[in-house]
DNA sequence: TAAATTCCCATAAATTCCCATTTTTTTCTT
DNA sequence: AAGAAAAAAATGGGAATTTATGGGAATTTA
């Protein structure tokens, strides 16, 4: 499975134009099955975790793996119907076009306070778009964190903790 | 199997007419098994749920493919009967109009209290019509119950519960 | 025949398409 | 290694198309 990965920052323009970092492009490309070259690769941008001001965007094999899951679910417990909501109402299917470019909606826009840059920033097999100044805000809190930690600590360990049963 | 996504507000007018989300119409169109270029392509609008204050829009894909399992069903059982009510009985068929509209009979918007302005929302093969307030409603419940959560909680770790046995 | 429904036409706003220019990165050549 | 040339990426603007919406005439229904 392809990754992203890599940042960028980019102009949003009036329209709500903004070009995808080029390196995400060839995983977009890659994940859309349906994509052949000339054809805009597909791709669809999820928004409606109000917890979240960044926007998520997944590739066409990341957003079947997520369909596939919820269609698995029981039909009608809360837990289908809310990621029903999440993933096939809150979410905006688009493509990106021969320039390189996607189109933010006004409305998505402004959930996340997206003016005239975004910034992009990869995040395993999807992607996110923040407002520039609200990524700073949340890495400066990530440092201060890690400034936190002893000297010696190594965020690295986090690594073996995934070998552990999920409840110890 | 083509799946709606996205949702959308748009202004009911005294006739009842009011334009579905241009993205659902392409869904709607690709459903329809007779639909072609130039023609209205048909759908089945389910009411019948009195538990649901929705209008529950099926593509003539979906609607068959329900249709075939209810006829699967043993004759005269009461699941049967229950559900050929339902989507029988309690069911409209309709189509989109050349201007992408459809026309919701007084007494749906009646049910679901629809009066200026009807919202949408995808949900898989299927999406539901709202009047916005209950729809809101609806939502600021369920962001209240993630601001609940814990900061760290993902409702995403709902989807490998499917990996899970059911009884699990 | 009154009321409701369908058909037809019109328009403003938003979106998409197309083309051009600038900027950056890569490649090639000396 | 430096500079030139080529390729790729980022950005900007206008035209064409699509979408959302409104209103009236024609037709159907009760």
């Amino acid at each position: 499975m392809r990754r992203f990965r890599g940042e960028g920052l980019n102009k949003v323009d009036s329209k709500g134009r903004v070009s995808i970092p080029a390196l995400f492009r060839r995983v977009i490309e890659a994940c859309d099955p349906a994509w052949t070259d000339g054809l805009q690769p597909e791709l669809v941008i999820v928004y409606g975790d109000s917890r979240k001001n960044f926007l998520e965007c997944y590739t066409i094999d990341a957003i079947d793996e997520v369909d596939q899951k919820i269609s698995d679910l029981p039909r009608g417990s809360i837990q289908r119907k809310m990621l029903e909501r999440l993933f096939h109402g809150q979410s905006f299917p688009t493509s990106v076009d021969d320039t390189g470019r996607l189109v933010i909606p006004h409305k998505l826009r402004e959930k996340i306070g997206i003016k005239a840059e975004a910034y992009f920033i990869a995040s395993g097999d999807t992607f996110q778009i923040w407002n520039p100044e609200t990524f700073q805000e949340d890495q400066d809190k990530a440092n201060a964190w890690l400034q936190s930690l002893p000297e010696d600590f190594d965020p690295l360990i986090y690594l073996d903790a995934s070998d552990r049963q999920p409840d110890e």
